[in-house]
RNA sequence: GCCGGGUUGGCGGAACAGGCAGACGCGGCGCUCUCAAAAAGCGCUGCCCGCGAGGGCGUGUGGGUUCGAGUCCCACACCCGGCACCA
């Protein structure tokens, strides 16, 4: 049986008290005010965008942001708002307290999702995307946030558009100089030089001469190598240097979705986080951003903001630095009538150079070039389970590489520890050693990391040590522990110690350490020139093209050379076409081998065109690729400053103000926006892309500071029960009866209670507007935000809501009276305790929000609330400062309340109480007396007793006396005022 | 395996800097008001023993430091999240 006891107005309920109807029309009232009013306008300092009734900027800027929301057709519910509101109690205290505080919310609307829906639904993604964007509108403007109404926009108006084409151009017409010196602060080990400059600054250089040309030898003096080079080479060398640049080379081609995927877009057993398809290696010309130019200041600026340790550590992993050194070993030509002869050199990438001594073989990708031409013949002296049983190199390696291309990501990681490879029939020297080692491919070596070759050791690494198991390969220990390994030592010793075993004519490493050793060979091996010190990164290229409809399209044209041109500034937005299909074409999930197909393609007029790009008319052809929906929230934060600029994506003055370096008191030298809240899970997608380009932006002086979040802060997720029956078919979670003791019940049957996320499929959904319409926004809001601290994950639970819902009801009783809605509230000075109590409150209240802890705020609040409700009168200045403390929170049942106390200015910009010190002193306090730690007895004591009065007392309590039990005393502790501990003897 | 976070009543969670564990809320129990119920108000509510005064136990487990440990140190278990054959 449903029991739903609904709580509407019964007609003998008084009038005037605070029910879900009234809360509903003083909720609506309020948000209208506040909008007639431009209550929450932040004032910038200088334009058209002033303060509530065009007042100047004043107070510390304070900009405040949320993770914008991506407008599904779903709709919200109620795990959705608890960032806002979050950022919404935040900004209205900060507001209270002085500040200038911007925070508004904006749309990120290009996208998958988006496309999706439209594509089900039928109709053009522009105008289901904006139906959902108004509906989201609606279901927020209820929550009554203070949003700076001015300064909200969505990624997919065309002027927003423009600015976003606008920097992509930016980055394509720059490129990445790890020369030049670099402004700003200096982190990690970095020496402040590397930064991005535009290309036209290289283009003169290598005309002067002043710059070699890259990928081309000889002395460029004087410009000569470059003035020789036709213009169709210089331009692919100037295109080689681009920071955003097209080229073929490994991607990520998703089948079920059509389109190509960035790494950060594909899950670690190889599909695609969106849909859940597989995801396949495909060489395919695409878009790339080069933002493993950046990868050492991406990890070393972390220093310089105030982020959750956990997505620094995800960003470092992600980027995945590591030094150690190159090193190239000759490759020998083996067997007779090898067509390859010598084929030259292959170099590895390894951390411990000081274990070169201990490589008895070598392991290349399967993908690995040296692979395309192999010996004829298996070389002298290979064993026979090295070949995999092939008769020849060429088929044991033509074998293996087909084996591991089928392979996919999931069985290669099934596979993981168990190790198959085959010799190649290449033999490699050694460098130190001399000794000829053979090369064998194999699938643990991955070719997107370092040289897809690395020189095994297995004497040092515990991969290594089960091939060479496998493969019956030798191992030399070349670090041992001081005292040397146990005798029956097995397997690698990757652990500390000294080098042995390594030395030669030229060079000994024995006996160093291994920090010692590194640095040694390294210095060796420059000096020979077969190997360098390196840095390695597991971050690649930003794969940065969609064949995709909703989505920016590229300011780039090409043209008849098949060479890429910027569309001038002035030409921007390049609209999306009109096309007559804008799904996209997608194929059988599991076809590796299918072709992208962009749907901007479908439409000849628009591809095709003749364009005056300041060179007379030309036949171009349009790039038919849409860019990532990462591209529009890369810089969305900047566009609040004001939506509207036609100059700017951002005008310098508003950026150095709201987001500048030292901004406020509290803003870091880095800068950036001040809070920033939202979930976790976009710890290496959003924020690294956001990061990138601000950076870029910095080095070509668009914005003063280096990071465009100076703190962020994730908020956890509101989770919820469901119920599946016997069958286990999800239940409505509102219908289900019984507790954890007597077990749950739907219809009489027994139900399963599963704890996740709140989901349709899940019929657990409860939104926001069952709770505006049953509680009224104010006490949904105190209940998210009283529920738990903010960072932490925690069960929705709808019948708790009326706690929060009888401390507002409580609250207006305090003023107002239920029966006649008059003031209740007296002139009467309040007594001593209650002037402790509210002083008491206000400084613990300040702390509390101050450092973003809503619910223990609340709960000092409704401590308060309580002791009035108990008082016979509640005075005004008692229940005053109450009302403006708890507005932040229930920001329109304070508004109401202080204007029915007489205010007519909104108490938005009113001050926030402050503490009067002379009532925080108590003038008694608890002494607590304890016997061996343990409590024995307590007495009320004046705040200043000296220690030796105190103690006296506590000696004398019966009870002490009782469990000292005539041992006498050894010694005593006194903290006075509030505790004596006495240590028997 | 590595990295990050966590484990406190029936439930969500408090506890500043090592000093009264369990604030506040939900739920539960009792009382007042009421013809009755709801709402509201008041009181109690960690577990165990005891009529009571009171006592014992108690913050995942085991150890340690300390006059005193939820808090600090060591070891372990379990849970959540991330990464994972990255040389």
């Amino acid at each position: 049986m449903p029991d739903a006891p609904e709580r509407t107005t019964s007609p003998d309920e008084p009038r005037f008290r605070y029910t879900p109807t009234l809360a509903q029309q003083i909720e609506l009232r309020w948000q209208d005010i506040w909008e007639e009013r431009g209550t929450f306008h932040a004032a910038n300092p200088q334009g058209r965008l002033t303060g509530p009734g065009g007042s100047p900027a004043a107070g510390d800027p304070y900009f405040i942001m949320d993770m914008f929301p991506y407008p599904s057709g779903a709709g919200l519910h109620v795990g959705h708002p608890l960032g806002y509101i979050a950022t919404d109690v935040t900004g209205r205290f900060r507001r209270m307290r002085g500040d200038n505080v911007l925070h508004a919310l904006g749309y990120d609307a290009f996208g998958l999702p988006a496309e999706q829906y439209a594509v089900q639904t039928g109709q053009h993604p522009r105008t289901t995307t904006e139906a959902n964007i108004g509906n989201m509108r609606r279901q927020l403007r209820r929550l009554g946030l203070g949003h700076d109404s001015r300064r909200t926009f969505a990624t997919i108006d065309p002027e927003y558009v423009r600015w976003t084409q606008w920097i992509f151009l930016q980055i394509f017409e720059s490129w990445y100089d790890a020369d030049a010196e670099r402004p700003g602060p200096v982190t990690g080990a970095g020496d402040g030089r590397g930064r991005a400059r535009p290309i036209a600054e290289l283009r003169a250089e290598l005309a002067a001469g002043t710059r070699p040309v890259p990928g081309h030898d000889g002395d460029n003096a004087g410009g000569a190598v470059w003035a020789a080079l036709s213009e169709p080479e210089q331009r692919d060398v100037i295109d080689g240097q681009r920071l955003a640049y097209v080229d073929s080379s490994p991607v990520n081609w998703c089948p079920g979705l059509g389109t190509v995927l960035a790494n950060e877009e594909v899950t670690a057993d190889g599909r695609s986080e969106r849909g859940n398809f597989p995801v396949f290696q495909r060489n395919l010309r695409q878009w790339k951003m080069r933002i493993t130019a950046y990868a050492d200041r991406l990890t070393d600026d972390l220093e310089l903001i105030d982020w959750p340790e956990k997505v620094k550590s995800m960003q470092r992993n992600w980027i995945g630095r590591s030094t150690g050194a190159n090193v190239r070993f000759d490759v020998v030509g083996t067997a007779e009538g090898d067509p390859a002869g010598a084929a030259g050199s292959l170099e590895v990438f390894t951390t411990r150079p000081d274990t070169l001594f201990g490589a008895t073989f070598m392991v290349v990708a399967p993908e690995h070039p040296l692979l395309d031409e192999v010996p004829a013949a298996w070389p002298d002296g290979t064993r026979s389970a090295w070949t995999g049983g092939y008769d020849t190199p060429v088929e044991a390696v033509a074998a293996y590489r087909r084996e591991a291309s089928a392979k996919t990501a999931v069985e290669r990681q099934a596979d993981a520890g168990k190790k198959t490879g085959v010799f190649t029939g290449h033999l490699a020297v050694n460098p130190v050693s001399g000794l000829q080692v053979p090369v064998f491919t194999a699938d643990y070596v991955l070719m997107g990391y370092g040289t897809g070759a690395i020189m095994a050791v297995p004497g040092g690494d515990e991969r290594d040590f089960a091939f060479a198991e496998a493969y019956d390969l030798p191992v030399i220990y070349t670090v041992e522990p001081t005292g040397g390994l146990p005798e029956d030592h097995t397997g690698a010793y990757a652990g500390d110690g000294v080098a042995v075993r390594s030395a030669n004519d030229e060079i000994s490493l024995d006996g160093l350490g291994v920090v010692e050793a590194k640095a040694k060979i390294i210095a060796w091996l420059e000096s020979k020139n077969i190997g360098e010190g390196t840095t390695t990164y597991r971050l690649n290229d930003w794969l940065f093209s969609r064949q995709r409809y909703w989505g920016e399209p590229f300011p780039v044209v090409w043209d008849e050379d098949d060479r890429p041109v910027a569309i001038p500034d002035a030409m921007l937005p390049v609209d999306l076409p009109d096309v007559p299909d804008y799904a996209p074409r997608t194929f059988d999930p599991e076809d590796a081998n299918s072709e992208p197909e962009a749907p901007l393609g479908r439409n000849d007029d628009w591809v095709h065109v003749t364009l005056d790009l300041g060179d007379g008319p030309k036949k171009y052809r349009r790039d038919t690729n849409t860019m990532p929906n990462w591209a529009g929230s890369c810089w969305y934060y900047l566009r609040y400053l004001d939506p509207a600029e036609t100059s700017a994506a951002a005008l310098p003055e508003l950026e150095k103000y709201w987001l500048g370096p030292q901004h406020n008191p509290t803003s870091g030298p880095a800068g950036g926006v001040d809070l920033y809240v939202g979930g976790v899970e976009h710890a290496v997608l959003h924020l690294l892309y956001a990061r990138f380009w601000h950076k870029v932006l910095f080095d070509l002086g668009h914005v003063t500071g280096v990071e465009p979040f100076g703190k962020l802060f994730n908020q956890g997720y509101i989770q919820a029960y469901a119920y599946t029956d016997s069958r286990g078919q999800y239940v409505p979670a509102e219908e289900v009866e019984g507790d954890e003791q007597s077990g749950f019940t739907w219809q009489g049957q027994p139900v399963n209670r599963e704890y996740g996320k709140m989901g349709k499929s899940l019929k657990n959904v409860v939104t926001p507007d069952e709770m505006y319409e049953q509680y009224g926004a104010d006490t949904f809001r105190v209940y998210e935000m009283s529920m738990g601290p903010l960072d932490l994950s925690r069960p929705w639970e709808t019948r708790a809501v009326v706690g929060s819902q009888r401390f507002l009801q409580r609250l207006w009783r305090n003023v107002v009276s239920e029966e006649t809605g008059e003031l209740t509230v007296t002139d009467d000075e309040p007594d001593t305790a209650t002037l402790r109590a509210v002083h008491r409150t206000i400084a613990d209240v300040r702390v509390e929000m101050e450092n973003m802890r809503p619910n223990t705020a609340i709960a000092k609040l409704i401590t308060l609330n309580n002791h009035l409700t108990g008082l016979s009168a509640v005075p005004r200045t008692a229940v005053e400062p109450l009302v403006l403390m708890t507005a932040p929170i229930a920001p329109h049942i304070a508004e109401e309340l202080w204007s029915r106390l007489g205010h007519e200015e909104s108490l938005a910009h009113a001050p926030f109480p402050a503490a009067d010190d002379q009532y925080l002193v108590q003038d008694t306090v608890t002494c607590v007396v304890q016997v061996q730690g343990k409590v024995r007895a307590r007495f009320e004591v004046a705040p200043d007793i000296s220690a030796e009065d105190l103690e006296a007392t506590a000696l004398a309590e019966p009870n002490v006396v009782k469990f000292l039990d005539g041992r006498g005393v050894r010694k005593v502790i006194v903290r006075a005022p509030k505790l004596v501990n006495i240590v028997p003897a």
